[in-house]
RNA sequence: GCGCCGGUGGUAGAGCGGUCAAUUACAACAGACUGUAAAUCUGUCGCCCAUUGGGCUACGCAGGUUCGAAUCCUGCCCGGCGCA
């Protein structure tokens, strides 16, 4: 059977995915399904650099505005929602166009990843935050020794998940890969560290002078609480701690800067490891439409 | 001009005779990652070789005391405060 066809869209932040996944939808009759973590929630624009109306041009958007910032998301959630957007765009007998700079996300709808099927349990985590990480180790040393083996030890965020579906499982399971449903190209979009850095700058400021703190503002008139604004991370968290008076507007920016180019550096690391992802300038629209319109005439699968 | 306090690695800031290339934090760099992922976590971080380890240069500058100094003394330079 002939695998979907998926064009995938990735790369650091600021990188400009978004203009280019509308061209290429534009060009290729596609529609766009968002793999960005923070995207996925409603009244974060700005400060997450959500794509606009206009921006959109027409192109259908999937994935965006779908659930309350004051709720965590999560990736198993955030799978079974792309691969329901994918089957619909597919059927209407369009090119689905995955897009977005959060690695796991993306690779766990490319990949098919099986997610352990265990929901978070809220009550256990509280109690475990509490334990220091050597105690969660032992822990989980005793309720799945093998995944204790495999696990950073130093990690509680891990440690405690683990504990989780250990606890609800007996075991954390091992998933093999599975054949992937689709067929997939990935197009990573690339700049030397001196321009993105540049890049990153300009947006911030351009943010801010687009409204982002009044934003962050109305985000907590409506009920977003300090702790879950700061765990959103980057402006959100810096945009909290200006609010709380914890930092100068100054100290904001500077910190932002700084942390917004570090987490590139993530995205970066992450991707890396991806030897499949074909990287272009975003200036090189003709090289990345030449190569999606070579793909998409592929018959099969690589 | 006198008095006091201070000058430490990219930054902030400990250390106040040996165990100090120097706690720690931040930055920088590298990396991990299966239901919080913009999150969370790890490693490296004076220079030069080396696997453990070794060598060199370092704590404003110049001298001195001492077996031994970032740490004590003297002078100088610089900064802050106080008195003139």
């Amino acid at each position: 059977m002939q695998k979907s066809k998926l064009i995938v869209i990735l790369g650091q932040t600021a990188t400009g995915k978004s203009g280019v996944a509308v061209r290429l939808a534009k060009k290729f009759n596609g529609e766009i399904v968002s793999a960005d973590s923070r995207q996925i929630y409603r009244g974060l624009d700005l400060g997450t650099g959500k794509i606009t109306k206009k921006e959109m041009r027409g192109i259908p958007h999937h994935l965006l505005d779908i659930a309350s910032p004051r709720e965590q998301f999560s990736v198993a959630e955030y799978k079974k929602l792309a691969d329901t957007a994918i089957s619909g765009i597919l059927r209407r007998g369009k090119i689905p166009i995955l897009c977005g700079g959060t690695g796991l996300y993306i690779d766990t709808v490319v990949n098919g990843t099986i997610l352990p099927g265990v929901a978070p349990n809220i009550k256990l985590r509280k109690k475990l935050n509490n334990k220091t990480t050597k105690q969660l180790f032992e822990m989980l040393k005793k309720l799945d020794p093998r995944r204790a083996g495999s696990i950073d030890p130093q990690n509680p965020r891990r440690l405690i998940r683990a504990i989780e579906i250990a606890r609800a499982l007996g075991k954390v399971p091992i998933y093999d890969q599975r054949p992937t449903i689709y067929d997939t190209l990935k197009t990573g979009l690339i700049l030397s560290d001196k321009t993105l850095k540049r890049k990153i700058h300009i947006r911030l400021f351009a943010r801010i002078s687009r409204g982002m703190i009044t934003e962050a503002k109305r985000l907590r008139k409506r009920g977003l609480s300090r702790r879950r604004m700061e765990a959103l991370g980057l402006e959100y968290r810096y945009l909290a701690r200006y609010l709380n008076g914890k930092i100068s507007k100054q100290e904001m920016l500077a910190r932002l800067e700084t942390e917004i180019w570090r987490y590139a550096k993530r995205q970066r690391t992450w991707f890396k490891r991806d030897k499949k992802i074909l990287w272009f300038e975003p200036k090189e629209f003709e090289k990345i439409e030449k190569e999606t319109k070579r793909f998409l005439k592929r018959k099969h699968a690589r």
